[in-house]
Parts: C-alpha cells; sequence; structure tokens
DNA sequence: TCATTAGTTGAGACAATATCTCATTAAAGG
DNA sequence: CCTTTAATGAGATATTGTCTCAACTAATGA
C-alpha cells in the first residue's frame, strides 16, 4: 500500500532535480555539439557554479574559483556565463542587487522570488497556475516566451514592522 | 445628458494618470515631509524624468538633461533615483539590458513587459488576473509585497522565424 | 607520436557604470 | 537677513563588463 506514494516521491525528485549536475561525458559532447571544448577552465569553472550555494553573480563564482586554486580568469568566468545558461547548468536568478545579473545553479526547478527591501532575504516560490498565466498572455500577444523574471519586492514576515 | 459621460471619461483619466505629474506645491510638501528639498537640480531632474518618453537609463536622463541646458551633475541623477521612486515620480521598469536599471516614468499604469530577445522590442500588457495572483502568493507567503517586476523574454512575432 | 588547426586562455588595457569626497552653494525657517 | 543643514558639482575612485592578443592546448588525423 505505500507504492503509490512511493511511486509519486520519485516522480517529484524527477521533476525537482530533473537536469541537474550533467555529468562529465554528456557534458563534454553537449558542449562538442557546438564545437566547443571542455578545457580545464571551463570544467573549473563548472565545478565551482555547481558548488554554489543558493545566487551568485560572475564575481562571487571568480572568488570561490580563486579559493579552490584555479587559474580560470576572470574574463574566462564571463566568457562562460553564456555557454555555461547554454548548456542548463545555471540560469538566471533575479536581478534585483545593484547592477549585477545573479545566477543559480539549475539544482531546483524554476521557481521565482519575493525578495525584502529591508533584509535582503529571498523567499523563493513556484506557482503552476502563475506560470500557465504567463503562458496564456505570451499567446495573446503572439509572442514566443522563452524564460521569465518575477520578482516580488516588498517586505517579508520579520521585516514588515520596521 | 453629456454629463454623465464627462464624468466617466473624468474618472478614467483619474485612473490613468492618477499619480502622475505631482505638482509642485505636493510635490515640495512630499519631500519635505521626508526631510528634502525641493531644489534647482532636483526640479530639472523631475521635469526631464516626466518628459522622458518610454524607458531611460540614468544616463539617458542625464544627457536629456544637458540638452536641455540644466546644469545638473550625473552624480545628481543617480542620487535623485531613489527619491524620485520613492516620490512615485518613477518606478523600475525591465532590466533587461546590460546592466543598468530602467526606469519609467509612471504616465501609464503598472504594466509588466514582454521583451524580444533578438531585436530588443518591449511590448507591455497588463493582468488584473496576474496582478491578483501575485497578491495571493504574497499572501500564502506572508510577505508584503510593494512592487514587482516581471519581464518575460522571448521572441516576438517579426523575430520568431529567425 | 607528431604536426596541424582552431577554439580557448590569461593578463591587462579599456570602457561603461555607479558611488564617494569635500569644499561650496542655497533651500527652509525664523 | 541669518542660521542651519540638506544638496550640489566636479572629479576621484570603485565596480562591473568587454576586448585584444600572443601563448596555449584540445581535437584530429597522419
Ligand atoms: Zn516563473
Ligand atoms: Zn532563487
Ligand atoms: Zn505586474
Ligand atoms: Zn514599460
Amino acid at each position: 500500500m505505500g507504492h503509490g506514494l512511493i511511486l509519486t516521491i520519485n516522480w517529484r525528485q524527477l521533476n525537482v532535480y530533473g537536469g541537474f549536475a550533467v555529468k562529465q561525458d554528456s557534458l563534454k559532447s553537449i558542449l562538442a555539439g557546438k564545437g566547443l571544448r571542455l578545457t580545464r577552465a571551463r570544467q573549473d569553472i563548472i565545478t565551482a557554479a555547481q558548488a554554489m550555494k543558493g545566487h551568485f553573480d560572475p564575481q562571487n563564482l571568480y572568488d570561490s574559483l580563486k579559493e579552490k586554486g584555479s587559474k580560470a580568469s576572470r574574463a574566462s568566468v564571463y566568457r562562460s556565463i553564456p555557454v555555461l545558461l547554454e548548456a542548463g547548468i545555471i540560469s538566471e536568478a533575479e536581478r534585483t542587487d545593484r547592477c549585477t545579473h545573479y545566477e543559480k545553479v539549475t539544482e531546483n526547478r524554476h521557481h521565482d522570488h519575493l525578495t525584502c527591501l529591508r533584509c535582503g532575504t529571498t523567499i523563493e516560490f513556484y506557482s503552476p497556475t502563475l506560470e500557465m498565466l504567463q503562458d496564456e498572455i505570451c499567446q495573446r500577444e503572439n509572442f514566443k516566451g522563452i524564460r521569465h523574471n518575477l520578482d516580488i519586492l516588498g517586505y517579508c514576515r520579520e521585516c514588515v514592522d520596521k
């Protein structure tokens, strides 16, 4: 009688972790398919990106890279970001902060953000309804939506009363 | 017999332009309430911001300011942006481009964006359902939402087939 | 293994963007 | 006016992202 439950859990895990942690071999072929090479620097950058906790910006990534003793340059980090995006290893997170785009490992599935204007905490959420609604809007506007960024700014429970 | 119509139109204008073109006097008191002064530079910047067409970034604003012969400095422009935001004279638009925040006069009511990844065109839309849904999400998460940024990236009608 | 080819790299120069410093100016209020 | 103090302008400085180019190296085939 527990089987149904187990199946459900598996299905969920598939959803939650689908596309995570591309294996080296498949990664290599993905890159090769685009005429790209899996170099040392690129490998370091990918590893570091996958090891990042939560959101990060290019500089964060570079710092973490240096910490690990990698020789990868800052330029390479910037150059790699489009590649990592393309390969589905990272994805864009919110762009709330100053002017950097934050990126995020694709560990968990797509989600949007609530960002506290006071403490900076970000709450992640996922609303299928909201996603569907956006599809409808795109259809109505004759627009082929690829991805989106939704960031709701305001005050979290702790900060709401100053 | 035309009176009802006129009233309706007025009401609509109130909605559409509500909060637009803050009068100098009330503006002054809004600022005063925060211990801020309505200086020449600030005034120039506000006027210029309200005169901007569509989206713009700080540099655009500064350029337009120079065109009009204002002596306001770039620093003042940057310094004013939080103030203008606070006073509801401008609001954030999308942050798609490089790393500048785009701002937008509050001429028309809140809307969200579809941005074409190829030609850069932005289509503005407003979906009450989507707005309500976000309110619900905030409630569910015990979050006091103030404003939000939704940008759907993809391809417009003209660019969808390369 | 060696040579060829072409994608990639690192370092630093550059460019663009945003913030800061500080002496000076000028609102606001009496 | 005069005082108080926010605000300013100009430029220095910091941050962020891009570009150049000679050197390097992964991939491929001989
Ligand atoms: Zn979403
Ligand atoms: Zn997130
Ligand atoms: Zn909206
Ligand atoms: Zn807009």
